[in-house]
DNA sequence: CCCATCATGGTTTTT
DNA sequence: CCATGATGGG
């Protein structure tokens, strides 16, 4: 492979950033600068200075990104394969696999979803005699646990400090959520199980109670880099930290102006104070703005004024003046809908591809009535929906089988697996569970003898289809994929027949399943991996349908991305900003100022801002909106309205 | 004990 | 309008 010409393929602050001596340094990188362009050559960098590729570890927001640097990489130089790269979530489970007995866990440790947590904390408060209207959901409860754990707080201050800004009736006290939420722990000890803040917190305890743990990593990782920093919680900075005390050889990448995760923990502090906490850091400032028209800069460059508590900056343009950018008055969200479809033919007749167009919104819900309309005219498009790849009921079910191939004693994938049986319920899977000893090995035929024995008429039959699919050992198991192929073959394909009205991309789904398994070594291996997926993940992997489509994403799904068009939907006040993060905290409103602000820089051509003016309740009432804040603080002379 | 049916209450963002 | 929880028949 030639060397690469560093000074041809980057502009000096890059360049600069690319190839920074050692020690620690903060890139702050404003948006669309060439950010991930200045990563993957500092990686290359790396590598081509002769670090060894597996002392090399890239911290990413997804698993995506991490892949997609290093693919980028390894076409500049090779070797590039031997890198740690993925999230924080994907690295703390790599170790935790290996070390996670010092922590009085087991090797085989399952990992709860949100699905998994929020069943068992509904469950504890059953048995608790705890349920009722009144009683906090399980949602509400464990959002309270996971906020105290990511920003280490103890969790009956939480708790006191949810009862006294909800106002509540006196019906249960913090004591009972205090019980129900300690249970949960516990009863997560029991089951050998961790949800996704467990192996955040698990992976860091790792390294701060146990010096050789942290010795060894430390010294194995030459070279941390962690991109997308102004989104890390102090679980993950101090890991950085930790990782990073030996050989001081950190590099942290961000714009402290696109952190927009504070609800799930993310504190930009972190990067504000990186000078602080390293006095010797080196700062390189990325501002030459590669991706959009400069009249969309400038609408970008509004939004940043109207903030305190930043890093000084300015974007720079290099593109030619173009277009614009167009505010859009709508009567109501149809009139918005049938707007988009409108707008989006007009860009395809300038000349743009379905799939270099964005509509982006605040929530998911906002994008509803475009989807109905885009489907009744048969415009094709993706959209990552609310519901995580792993947390559809159908790959779950299929997960569910693997999981008690897996281990004996997960009882979750127990239950859940039996309850696909006709008259099979919660009641009677925890009663057969317990019978067996509350463990199953699930190639003890015996044992399997007996639970047909304990099943209903109506369920034996289904139950035998699921035995026929169960191999008599993982060591006659050649291809991971074939035990999904059999479980579907043998059970689940009649299953979802029955069950979902489009069983058909559901078993499409299974079968991409089966097919991505190849590459897994292991039942666990795999396991621990689909878990951790992010929705924008499991796109590349199950989607892969090449054909054109129109993009439709949340904004926060939308970070790190581009398109040369961008349409944003329901720009009125209390849908974006979102009423409730005003509410909830000072900074609410910063937050909501910094998303916009990510908005309006996936644009690279052409920005378009819709603002209906009215709002269908779910009651069918018609209400009127205020323009967004957002909207009404540009000078009019930086966009042009339309009307329609 | 399971499951279908009805009522009621409430919508942000996600690894 | 959807998801969740309560209710009552099988």
């Amino acid at each position: 492979m030639p060397k690469i010409d560093f000074e041809q393929a980057l502009n000096a602050e890059q360049l600069a950033a690319a190839t920074a001596p050692d020690g620690p340094a903060l890139v702050l990188a404003a948006a669309g600068t060439g950010k991930t362009r200045t990563l993957v050559y500092r990686v290359a960098y790396l590598v081509e200075q002769g670090i060894d590729p597996g002392r090399i570890l890239l911290l990413t927001f997804t698993n995506r990104a991490a892949q997609e640097m290093l693919e980028r990489a390894s076409d500049l130089v090779a070797g590039v394969s031997g890198i740690w790269g993925g999230t924080f979530h994907h690295l703390a489970n790599r170790l935790l696999r290996r070390h996670a007995p010092v922590l009085g866990y087991g090797n085989t440790y399952t990992i709860l979803d949100r699905d998994d947590s929020v069943t068992l904390v509904r469950r504890i408060i059953q048995d608790a005699k705890l349920q009722g209207r009144e009683f906090p959901r399980p949602a509400v409860l464990l959002s309270l646990l996971g906020q105290a754990t990511n920003k280490e707080q103890p969790l009956a201050g939480a708790v006191d400090g949810w009862f006294s800004d909800a106002a509540v009736t006196a019906a249960f006290g913090p004591e009972d959520v205090l019980k129900v939420l300690t249970t949960y722990t516990e009863q997560k000890r029991e089951l050998d199980a961790m949800d996704f803040d467990d192996l955040l917190l698990n992976g860091l305890r790792l390294l701060r109670e146990h010096d050789e743990l942290r010795e060894r990593y430390g010294e194995q990782f030459q070279h941390l880099l962690v991109d997308e920093y102004q989104d890390t919680n102090s679980l993950q900075a101090q890991c950085v930290d930790l990782l990073a005390g030996v050989h001081r050889n950190l590099t942290v990448v961000g714009d402290d102006f696109q952190s927009i995760y504070s609800w799930r923990g993310a504190d930009y502090r972190n990067i504000m104070s990186f000078q602080q906490r390293y006095t010797d850091a080196k700062i390189y400032l990325l501002e030459t703005n590669y991706r959009s028209v400069p009249e969309v800069l400038e609408v970008a460059n509004v939004c940043i004024e109207g903030s305190r508590n930043q890093f000084p900056k300015t974007l720079r343009a290099t593109r030619e003046p173009y277009k614009t950018p167009t505010i859009v008055r709508l009567r109501d969200g149809s009139e918005q809908s049938f707007f988009v479809m409108q707008q989006v033919a007009s860009l395809r007749r300038e000349g743009y591809k379905l799939s270099e167009i964005a509509v982006l919104y605040r929530a998911h819900f906002h994008a509803m009535e475009l989807q109905l309309q885009l489907s009744r005219d048969q415009v094709p498009y993706t959209i990552t929906s609310g519901v995580r790849f792993f947390e559809q009921a159908h790959v779950k079910d299929v997960c569910c089988f693997l999981r008690v191939l897996q281990s004996d004693e997960d009882v979750m994938a127990f239950s859940r697996l039996l309850e696909l049986l006709p008259g099979i319920g919660p009641k009677s899977s925890q009663r057969i569970w317990n019978k067996l000893g509350r463990k199953c090995d699930i190639y003890d035929l015996d044992l399997r003898h007996q639970i047909a024995e304990m099943l209903p008429a109506g369920a034996k039959a289904g139950w035998g289809n699921m035995e026929a699919a169960m191999p008599s050992g993982m060591s006659g198991v050649r291809f991971l994929g074939e035990l999904v192929d059999a479980f579907v073959q043998t059970f689940y394909h009649d299953f979802a027949v029955e069950t979902f009205e489009n069983h058909r991309n559901r078993l499409d789904d299974l079968q991409g399943m089966s097919n991505y398994m190849e590459r897994f070594e292991s039942l666990t291996d795999f396991l621990g991996d689909i878990a951790l997926l992010s929705n924008l993940d499991a796109e590349v992997e199950h989607l892969q349908e090449p054909g054109e489509s129109l993009r439709l994403s949340t904004i926060h799904q939308a970070k790190g991305l581009e398109w040369s068009a961008v349409i944003v939907l329901w720009l009125v006040d209390g849908m974006f900003p979102s009423s409730r993060s005003l509410a909830e905290s000072e900074e609410g409103e910063d937050e909501e100022r910094r998303l916009f602000y990510v908005t309006v820089t996936r644009a690279k051509d052409e920005l378009i801002l819709c603002v209906p003016e009215s709002r269908r309740m779910h009651d069918h009432s018609v209400i009127p909106c205020e323009p967004s804040r957002f909207i009404t603080e540009i000078p009019p002379e930086l966009v042009q309205e339309h009307m329609v």
